[in-house]
DNA sequence: TCATTAACTGTCG
DNA sequence: CGACAGTTAATGA
């Protein structure tokens, strides 16, 4: 586990977008606030063991990770990026006693931790939190159906354009490239392709003056092209 | 200077 | 399209 570090205080936090915090704003709970953990990891540490059992649920504080799932021949599939506000975890909670996924920090993250009774209670004791999390739970099942059926009937190509739409979505830009580093295999693990595919498709966008790259960084020139070329996977 | 890592390219089944 | 080999460039011990 990841070093404990000051908590941050939810009353104080700027992840306006944190489910927790959201409730906190509607009605501060100090006790719960308090109960909360903070972990500190580097980038690559692994915070979410797949198979491990469940120990409540993680809110990222600051920093990136990715979760990841086993894929098909020994592959990783990466299931969705985490930024600052959003919630890791939430598969396992409740329902099932070990993880189905894991997590790894992408740059040096700090994770806030509610435990399994700690949460509990704070479902019961706080309306505003269980309904926002049953919002988040139903958004989740409907984008991952979503992303399914698109997948199984693109090509490689549109796959990894899908991937870059959804980095840009979940970290945006600013100026000529996106806020975040990836590796290619990390860019392949999301597109469920390997890195060639991905390098490849990638020069071929840069060709075509859609994007551009700069090392591992990568910005998106065409946006709405890019957008419109994925767009007919919707439909149906 | 050497080893390692990652981006990238070519080729083959 | 995936697998593999090989080149190149950056980085760091």
């Amino acid at each position: 586990m990841g070093t404990a570090k000051q908590t941050p205080d939810c009353k104080t936090c700027l992840n306006t977008n944190c489910l927790v915090r959201k409730s906190f704003a509607i009605e501060y709970k100090k006790e719960y606030n308090d109960k909360k953990l903070a972990l500190t990891f580097r980038s690559g540490q692994q915070f979410i063991l797949e198979g491990a059992p469940v120990q409540g649920l993680f809110f990222v504080y600051k920093g990136a990770a990715k979760v990841t799932r086993p894929g098909q021949r020994n592959r990783q599939r990466i299931v969705r990026f985490a930024t600052r506000g959003d919630v890791i975890g939430h598969r396992g909670f409740g329902t099932e006693d070990v993880y189905p996924i894991g997590a790894e920090a992408l740059e040096e993250t700090v994770l806030c931790n509610f435990s399994n009774e700690t949460f509990n209670q704070m479902l019961r004791d706080m309306p505003e939190l269980a309904i926002g999390l049953m919002h988040f739970y139903a958004k989740e099942l409907h984008n991952s159906e979503v992303k399914v059926r698109m997948f199984s009937r693109m090509q490689v190509r549109d796959r990894v354009i899908y991937a870059l739409l959804y980095i840009y979505e979940v970290f945006g830009q600013r100026g000529d490239f996106m806020n975040i580093v990836l590796s290619r295999r990390a860019i392949s693990d999301l597109a469920d392709t390997n890195e060639e595919q991905v390098i490849r498709t990638l020069s071929t966008l840069k060709k075509q003056k859609l994007i551009r790259t700069e090392g591992k960084k990568i910005g998106l020139i065409e946006r709405a092209t890019l957008v419109q070329e994925i767009e007919e996977y919707l439909k149906g």
